[in-house]
DNA sequence: TTAAGTGCAAAATCTTTGCAAATGT
DNA sequence: ACATTTGCAAAGATTTTGCACTTAA
């Protein structure tokens, strides 16, 4: 059992059911955000799929997952980290989406720097995603161009 | 006859088509971005569902329009500017994205900030999102709160 | 004339809703 | 025991595909 897991939902006052904490431990165990077809993937056929688009907006609009876009329009969900509420997101990093494995990176070392925003626009939230290749795809590409050679 | 319009689609070889003329010319009307249901709503019945899909992915693939995700991952699309190219889009200002009128405005004045990746992170595209509430609707507020007073 | 583009119908997806049965507390 | 939550079935919405007809060049 994932004490932690059990923690978060206890903390929101949600039931232990089994597929919020499979969806749970599964986002736990991972470094980057996985998106809803992924996640159905892993999960199998021991969640219904309804099951697991309510569960993942339970998740959001309490505050334990955020939601980022890649650039298909996908959805892609991770972990918030615990200065997350309900009310209010501390989901300003940066994101970082592979477009050749698709993963979505949380690069929490990169703060979104501050904006002056024209008079009257009124800033809430903010989104900043970098598309490209990332770390592994980039090394794999190297290793690829040394065979060759 | 909109002479800009037909030059743009001259410029990528692409026919003059009355579902093309239209698009064009609704979004080069508008400051704000377009979502595809509502550039539905204004074309009526005079274009087709399906056109419109494949006219907007034509448009896109040719580097004539780009596509701005909103908070729920509808697209909207906005004319680019002529820097724009099959190849490379010129497409690094700031977006806002009002969540009261759900417009979304291309910010071309705010660059996007110069980031420094993480080692073996290779950036291509990157989009930088505000969401909150537009000059007009600030103001439309406040007019509301004025009356009450 | 003819390649490109459109419109319709129909398939394939994706997402939401209603409700009875199951489950956690 | 009882409010939540799940799973199924079915409705709704969105997006894609195939193909015959039309149109711009």
């Amino acid at each position: 059992m994932d004490k932690e897991v059990l923690e978060i939902l206890n903390k929101h006052q949600l039931k232990k059911t089994s597929p919020r904490l499979s969806v749970l431990s599964i986002l736990r165990s991972r470094e980057t955000a996985i998106s809803q077809p992924e996640l159905e993937t892993i999960l199998g056929k021991d969640v219904d799929r309804v099951t697991l688009y309510r569960t993942l907006s339970t998740f959001e609009g309490k505050g334990i997952i955020h939601k980022v876009l890649d650039m298909h329009g996908t959805a892609n969900y991770a972990l918030c980290d615990a200065s997350c509420t309900e009310h209010k997101h501390n989901d300003e990093h940066v994101h970082f989406n592979c477009t050749s494995c698709l993963n979505v990176y949380c690069l929490e070392a990169l703060q979104i720097p501050h904006l002056v925003m024209p008079p009257d626009f009124i800033p809430h939230t903010i989104n900043f995603i970098v598309y490209g290749i990332c770390e592994k795809c980039t090394k794999k590409a190297a290793e690829e161009h040394q065979k060759l050679h």
